[in-house]
DNA sequence: CAAATGTTGTGATAATCATCACAGAAAGGT
DNA sequence: ACCTTTCTGTGATGATTATCACAACATTTG
């Protein structure tokens, strides 16, 4: 655990390698995971940014690496170098986008489709590309799947296997190759 | 219609007067709303950072009025006045912050926990205290209520009558009451 | 390597909620 | 003021998906 929901915080992270998971937790102990972070991402800008506590929980998902810049240094950073704080809002316009489309999948699509996208945004986030198919290796656990999709574990075991039938994904041991990605990503949002 | 998704924007754009609401519309022609925005909000920033489409539509709720900044002026703004950089920054993460509850809720609570916080949220943007009640004047239709709690009309119909029966919140005519409005919101999220 | 722990597959059942259908109320246009 | 359109309330029904239960399999640890 890199990062506790609701401490105040005065640090930015830099990945250099590795990947953690943002997520947040409810009061009962359900876990939402609102994005996976690999390297050269970043987090913890959103504490210093508005002095909030901060807003999620970060944690490695695996061995990780992280560069860390204190809130004044990174202010500072900020003030002096114009495009480096242009920089950081266009990454933060990206976040939002994805946001704005995880909502939007939330609300609108059967549980199919949201773990097809959730599929597509590891992909995206962790995977190699081989001839227009996507290999995502070391696959999150679907517990993991189910928390991004908002669903359960059990219906991703099923939707995972009805994919597999359906000859767009294959599981390989802990990996996942998803065919023909383009389509696989057109046809599901 | 004041922005539509996809187009390409060269505008920024800052209500002066009014509301108005961020919308996705699924290819089946069914909205998705992602945020109500109103006075001295701003909207139109995302494609002028990252250089993609707009990334969701803007709808004008009532008589609005905006003023518009140019791509260019609004970018070199930025560069010339890092303090306006770093505001802008710190609202774009408390957005972010939104959108992470936004979706916790969608992932985690059943409808009518969705639509009191779907309450709550036009609350904070729409209404006004009085004795600790918050009155929202102008409450959206519930159709719109269920596009942004990602449920149906007919629940909304349903749960307002719910919420109504428990004391919770008080309909009268176009507005909306909610009792005791922090005990309210404590209980819903 | 054996035991313990963690992960996945799959059936059965129940709960939530979307959808359909329609009546009544309210608002808007001419 | 009347007609039209939009919005709201509510019952009945069915689909989706969560939950429970447990076996099989995999991975870690002493």
């Amino acid at each position: 655990m890199i990062l506790l929901e609701e401490s105040q915080g005065e640090t930015f992270f830099i990945i250099v390698s590795g990947a953690v998971k943002v997520t947040r937790l409810s009061d009962d102990g359900r876990e939402v995971i609102l994005a996976i972070l690999g390297e050269s991402d970043f987090f913890g800008e959103m504490s210093l940014l508005d002095g909030e506590g901060r807003s999620a929980n970060i944690v490695a998902n695996e061995d990780a690496e992280v560069l860390t810049l204190s809130r004044r240094d990174f202010l500072d950073c900020l003030e002096t170098y114009p495009k480096i704080a242009i920089a950081l809002l266009e990454e933060l316009a990206i976040r939002l986008r994805k946001s704005d489309q995880h909502i939007e999948s939330l609300s609108l699509s059967d549980s199919e489709h949201r773990i097809a996208i959730t599929l597509i945004r590891f992909a995206q986030e962790l995977g190699t590309i081989k001839q227009g198919d996507v290999k995502i290796s070391n696959l999150p656990f679907q517990q993991d799947i189910a928390n991004m999709a908002g669903t359960s574990r059990e219906t991703v075991s099923r939707t995972l296997k009805l994919l597999e039938e359906k000859d767009l994904i294959k599981k390989e041991g802990k990996d996942l190759i998803i065919y023909k990605f383009d389509e696989f990503r057109q046809h599901f949002s």
